[in-house]
DNA sequence: ATCTTTACTTTGACTATCAAACTAAATAAT
DNA sequence: ATTATTTAGTTTGATAGTCAAAGTAAAGAT
């Protein structure tokens, strides 16, 4: 199925294409960076961690990160803590009004999930479900 | 099916995550900063086109895009052409060492779709591009 | 004809990024 | 135990990416 696996990477890649094109048309001009909602999403949606691990989800170098999330520090969306288990490490998390800002990013994320998938019958939603599941164990 | 939605979308989220992820760590360091790589994706999978509709697909403003566009053309990556029908307008176009660039990066994203469908069997591959197909038409 | 909108460019200020050098803690090797 | 190596994070200097605003020129509307 050569034909199919071509397609169906082509697909993706319009999809992140579209996405990312969304994703910054709808960040712009609303008072923080597509680097900073960015962070606050990661951050929001699986829990406080790691610089490093910040850093590779967010796929920058932790050099970078360091710069950025003391401006985020600075803005009082994010603060860090200490590793209690390992003394090198620091943990970073969201603040309150950190997230505040993700909670207001995240129905936005709703709302395009509704709108792409509102041809979709409940089975079908259920379906792609289970495929976004392992298509994103499989990463 | 509020519940599906709630986790469609978060799981749409991590999907995205993970492949900004993914295509950072593949482009670092190989010659290409993320920004020429990813205006030589959108060239290469839709064919020459306006500095409107590629700003737009990059999800940058048209002034950014100038100056990207600019270095591009140093590079030999694209080249600008007249746009007959409305001379306001200049199409952008990938050039054969462009198109090198673009098939080279495309492998890696064969790769990729083949990695993380692995577990899917032929059915569900063709389901799962029919859903692709459908999302981004919705779009 | 003139006004308005659209497509692109230019510029100045700012932000993001990396690579490389550095500090400190954890782990491995001897 | 000591020493060497790896790992986590920071700092810094150079470069690249970004926007907003102002400018130019063509197209479309009145």
């Amino acid at each position: 199925m050569k034909q199919v696996d071509d397609q169906l990477s082509h697909e993706i890649v319009e999809f992140y294409e579209k996405l990312s094109s969304w994703e910054a048309s709808v960040v712009r001009g609303k008072g923080h960076s597509l680097a900073q909602i960015h962070t606050v999403e990661i951050l929001g949606a699986n829990g406080t961690m790691r610089m490093k691990e910040l850093a590779e989800k967010l796929g920058i170098t932790t050099g970078t990160l360091t710069v950025q999330i003391n401006k985020m520090v600075n803005l009082g969306l994010v603060e860090r803590m200490a590793h209690e288990q390992d003394k090198r490490s620091i943990l970073v998390q969201l603040t309150t009004k950190g997230y505040e800002v993700y909670h207001e990013h995240d129905q936005l994320h709703h709302q395009l999930t509704h709108q792409i998938t509102e041809t979709f019958s409940d089975i079908e939603r259920s379906q792609l479900l289970m495929f976004f599941q392992r298509i994103n164990q499989g990463f």
